[in-house]
DNA sequence: CCATAAGTTCAATAACTATTGAACAATAGA
DNA sequence: TCTATTGTTCAATAGTTATTGAACTTATGG
């Protein structure tokens, strides 16, 4: 489990990419999530969708350069690259996530 | 070729489906030439695509709310429904847009 | 009415998406 | 060392996406 996980450097994310990932409503709703507690395991994502399905979306999430994933013994904390996509990309993050809110409140 | 063209309510734009439309970079592309024209044909785009995938991709932009067609004779005047998008989805559009221009200035 | 210009519809295609369950791997603690 | 916990990999599936060419429709102008 000790594998090299893939991280886009800033100047390789790509905005086709981010916007693919953030076009599924289960993929907002864990950007939202872990935009609000800063970083968290996969499994506290649990009510967002089924094991195997988060290990797909958050490895859409981590591939796209929307969130890191840094290993910490068997479990993976997850959090949002927001500086690294305001630096790129000013004003969409944001954007996204006060819609999420509005859109789903608590 | 008077039938109406669906549009959706400003109420009813779907984040999802406005991600989705400008996750693809022909759309955004079409989306950024409409914004600094304001409004256009579908044969003034042949440069971005085949005229058969410009109906698909204009179909996705307008069903999605991103777009609005108004049918002129034989042809269809297409423009970006700016106003209504940052109504509906503050910042989105105009950080979106300021991205596609620093990626493919001029 | 006829020709042309502007777009659409249709069927086909190859590629990708989200989702599932079963089996597996790796770590930490008793 | 055994075991529970955490998450991954794999194969399968049903649905969607972007793209194409051929045939069609509709409106305008001569």
């Amino acid at each position: 489990m000790a594998k090299e996980l893939f991280h886009p450097d800033i100047d390789q994310i790509d905005l086709s990419a981010v916007l693919d990932a953030l076009s599924d409503p289960t993929r907002r709703e864990i950007v939202a999530y872990l935009s609000e507690v800063g970083e968290d395991s996969c499994g506290s994502m649990s009510p967002f969708s089924s094991k195997t399905n988060l290990t797909y979306h958050l490895a859409r999430l981590r591939e796209s350069g929307v969130t890191r994933t840094r290993i910490e013994g068997p479990r993976r904390l997850i959090s949002v690259r927001a500086a690294d996509i305001e630096q790129r990309f000013p004003g969409l993050l944001p954007s996204i996530l006060t819609a999420v809110r509005a859109a789903d409140p608590g």
